[in-house]
DNA sequence: CCAGACGTTGTT
DNA sequence: GTCTGG
DNA sequence: CCAGACGTTGTT
DNA sequence: GTCTGG
């Protein structure tokens, strides 16, 4: 009945709200949906209301840099809910999961489902003219895929800069800046309980440490005093329970 | 039958 | 709403 | 996923 | 330790 080349575009929230839950706050929704596995995608009650068809996502940037890309268009799928005391219906969606590629699977080994081209994002959001079998099909690792390091600016879901998917590069070391070179410098050779400026460091070479942890790594244990005594007493209680008459 | 879950990633 | 576990 | 919060009473 | 927010 409907035009399979017809396409709307429509805000959805990521992390599905099945059309049947019960509650009035679909925020109090008690497990993740962000992502669905490919393999158990038809068995998933969470998964098994909505339409099924996907949205495609898509990048939104024009710079000059991506004009020879295409959108990285993944697979998903998609309910609607209605507000138990009325309101507006709250689309909502899942982005399916695969074992990752080959190229990919040092860094991961999951991947989103990626559509390949056209032809399978059409064939994926025409949801009433392709059976279900035919467009599982299309949920599957690809290897044509590009990607690089980018910073670790990523991490925090609240930047949302360009800096995020810029390439950066692995090889180049950090050089100490003026005012944090000077601060780690003085952690390392004049603050106090400092005795071995090569001291082992804990955690990833490559990644921003917080100060609490060189002050961790670089002062001296404290003292036993009133603190210390109770940390001691609380750790010799549950060493006693974990160890029922072991030696 | 009724009660309760309904999900993924990660790590320990 | 629908499936699983008990 | 990672970062960051994690709480209550009262008043404006 | 565990949950929420982004």
């Amino acid at each position: 009945e409907a035009d399979p080349s017809e396409r709307v575009i429509a805000p959805m929230r990521w992390g599905l709200v099945p059309s049947w839950f019960k509650e009035r706050d679909p925020r109090s929704l008690q497990f993740n949906t962000t992502n669905c596995r490919s393999d158990t995608i038809l068995e998933k009650r969470s998964f098994k209301s909505g339409g099924g068809g996907g949205p495609q996502h898509g990048l939104g940037d024009r710079e000059v840099v991506w004009e020879n890309w295409r959108p990285l268009t993944m697979a998903g799928v998609f309910d609607c809910w209605e507000p138990p005391e009325g309101g507006d219906a709250l689309y909502s969606f899942s982005i399916i999961t695969v074992d990752s590629c080959h190229a990919l699977s040092d860094i991961h080994h999951r991947m989103p489902a990626i559509l390949d081209g056209e032809a399978a994002v059409s064939q994926w959001l025409d949801f009433g003219g392709v059976p279900t079998q035919e467009a599982m099909r299309l949920i599957r690792p690809t290897e044509n895929v590009a990607f690089h390091p980018v910073s670790t600016v990523v991490n925090n879901s609240r930047n949302d800069t360009p800096e995020c998917l810029a390439p950066v590069d692995l090889a180049v070391k950090k050089e100490p800046t003026a005012g944090g070179g000077a601060l780690l410098r003085w952690l390392a050779t004049k603050s106090p309980g400092t005795e071995d400026p090569a001291s082992p460091r804990r955690g990833r070479p490559d990644v921003p440490q917080g100060s609490s942890q060189f002050l961790r790594g670089g002062a001296s244990p404290p003292r036993l005093g009133g603190a210390g005594l109770l940390r001691r007493w609380l750790k010799r209680e549950t060493e006693a329970e974990d160890e029922p008459a072991a030696k």
